[in-house]
DNA sequence: TTGTAGGCGTTATCAC
DNA sequence: GTGATAACGCCTACAA
């Protein structure tokens, strides 16, 4: 009654509905039955806690093969129900379709939810806030451990409702209210320095424009990039006592916008090094730069920010700070899940974790002279 | 003892775990509580079928009153335990990351979910099979009512385990074997035509050449795109009885490919009309074309696949083939969800809706004289 | 060392 | 017309 594995025998007849589903499912029941021991010896054997529980080793043997050889896998349905954890994350953003960048981030979820052996609800909200409520609570009814609500381009936001009771990370922006969430965000403001100090390392000094946003704060609305990516360039600039040329502001960053801002710099002030407040931009400069017959980076220099697909099929290649989107999905997922189970855990406010924005140098900047000895940088001492 | 609504009232004393979770839902027992009634009087009412129940109406409308103002939400977990149908789907694809398409696929698909009150796992494989079945089961760990298999790029595939035993629609692909399946697809054949067909019309006959792929059957590895692109624009141009002038195959449609085969084709045939198989490739000969000293379109008309952003981005705006992702989300979902329960329910062999590719006609094209007189299109009278 | 039993929240059966 | 009651699959306190 013990070695001969019986597999399926006889289970209970259950009384079947109008529609019924079928469920042929092996069970932990049935596993139990198969290697001839109780439920709860092969529960135990089966979440590792066989020997902490003193299973005779042959029945725990006896239950890893039933458990091999019948392909059984736990129902997580019922165990969620059971313990209240589904090993399932919701990702709710504002736009998954609309920006290429929406995939990055969404890919360095799932790679950390399936090292962590969880799944991951999709949900997007395009910024509709009824939506966004609806999408959370659609999830907690799914039981889901936590959630990552996230933005495609940096900036505050209004904690949505729902938010607040269970487990949330936010990423790509950081909330109006004064709560305690973790927030993940590139470091925009050390991007704002690489990407000028590309251009003065590279001995551009005279001739530095902008395009993008305008010192002091003329920036499109609602844009922690565009501000921290200013203040950045800004602070790295005074630091190296340049002045800044010229700087075009504007309200959208794409490219017909950047190649009308570029001739209209072409005009003004023929600068020899321009930063780009992203890739789209950029694109615009490069148009109008080969329209007025200048090349890059004969002529021109350019540096941008994002590295966007779109940095390597420019020709020449686009060098531009590395928006990590990857790791910045990574990141939410990891913390979300290392996260302290209290949202009370601290101070009170949002903890934010700052993601480093890579410098990818290519050929759009142009060496003017040999390097100047590099001084030792001096860094800002001021908290931001 | 039955107009007080008592919430909240003795909750039996359940044993804590060392770590137990918060479970501060209102549950069904509450609000039925709360009503006066019996939790099953509760679920009739609630799943609409009170009437069909002989629920008194005052039994009714307290019930709604207490849902509605405890805000009960019903706990889908449990639902799907009992029920087996957790208004969930899986979304699988082997890339969600690299291409911007991705982002309109899962949107389409997301925004029919949405239509139909579900919500979305989603999963990404990168191509690896033994991922793809760990994924599918994953999901159906927790009782996803089907599975959508995406490819990023129209394919046939081998079918992964675990994906017919329960509902399941293939995206962007067909299966290798003849299993019972339903398949979305963009129609590539018709819009091969399409796209020669601008030309064609634009009074294009005598230099059309094509970038990206070369008859017979010269195609990227693999991609049904390609060979059914080709196929499509060599049978619109025999009706039309005009010859292609060259052809460049490509192995890959990048940027960089489309310049270096577009210096060939310059050098060549000096084509005046070029289709190229992807807006990629159509980038690079922009490029290439511009570098000759010629423009678009005024010495060469480009016509491509695909209506990447970039199709816009570029001056001037690039004429070209729509790929409808957002429509082959949605309908995959559509497809899903309507499916008859049965996998079995008709012809052995996939059930292929093909989704129309529509041009978007935008300036990269020269029209070249008045527009002949239109003949009757023939169409193919031979099935695919 | 192993098994029994109860409960997570819902739905469905079947007596009253 | 209504309300116990059982069951979905799993976990675990507690009894044996």
């Amino acid at each position: 009654m013990i070695a001969t594995p019986r597999r399926f025998v006889k289970r209970p007849l259950i009384p079947l509905t109008s529609v019924q589903v079928a469920r042929n499912r092996v069970t932990l029941a049935d596993v139990a039955r198969s290697a001839g021991v109780s439920t709860t010896a092969a529960s135990f054997v089966l979440s590792g806690r066989g020997a902490e529980m003193r299973i005779s080793p042959d029945a725990e043997a006896r239950v890893l093969r039933a458990a091999q050889e019948t392909g059984y896998r736990p129902n997580i349905v019922s165990r969620s129900l059971r313990t209240g954890t589904s090993r399932t994350i919701g990702f709710v953003s504002d736009t998954v379709a609309t920006t290429p960048f929406a995939g990055h981030l969404i890919w360095g979820a799932l790679d950390a939810a399936r090292d962590r052996e969880h799944l991951l609800f999709i949900g997007e909200t395009e910024g509709d806030q009824e939506l966004e409520t609806q999408l959370i609570e659609a999830m907690h009814d799914r039981g889901v451990d936590g959630i990552v609500f996230a933005s495609m381009y940096t900036r505050e936001l209004d904690l949505p409702a729902g938010l607040t009771h269970r487990p949330a990370v936010l990423l790509n922006a950081v909330p109006t209210q004064p709560v305690a969430i973790t927030c993940v965000v590139p470091d925009e403001f050390e991007a704002g320095r690489s990407a000028v100090n590309a251009l003065l390392r590279a001995g551009h000094r005279e001739r530095i424009a902008i395009i993008g946003a305008a010192p002091p704060d003329d920036t499109p609305e609602g844009s922690l990039a565009a501000v921290q990516r200013l203040d950045g360039i800004v602070q790295a600039m005074a630091e190296a006592g340049v002045e800044l040329a010229d700087a075009v502001p504007c309200p959208d960053w794409q490219p017909d916008i950047g190649y009308e801002a570029t001739r209209l710099l072409m005009q003004r002030t023929r600068p020899s090094g321009i930063v780009c407040f992203n890739d789209r931009l950029a694109l615009g400069a490069y148009q109008a730069i080969a329209e007025a017959g200048l090349t890059v980076p004969g002529d021109v220099s350019v540096v941008s920010f994002d590295d966007d697909l779109l940095a390597t099929w420019l020709r020449p290649h686009l060098t531009t700070v590395a928006l990590p989107h990857y790791e910045l999905g990574r990141e939410a997922i990891t913390a979300l899940l290392d996260a302290p189970q209290s949202p009370s855990g601290g101070a009170p406010g949002p903890t934010i974790r700052r993601i480093p924005m890579p410098l990818r140098e290519r050929d759009s900047v142009q060496q003017l002279r040999a390097p100047r000895p590099s001084r030792p940088s001096r860094r800002p001492l001021t908290p931001r």
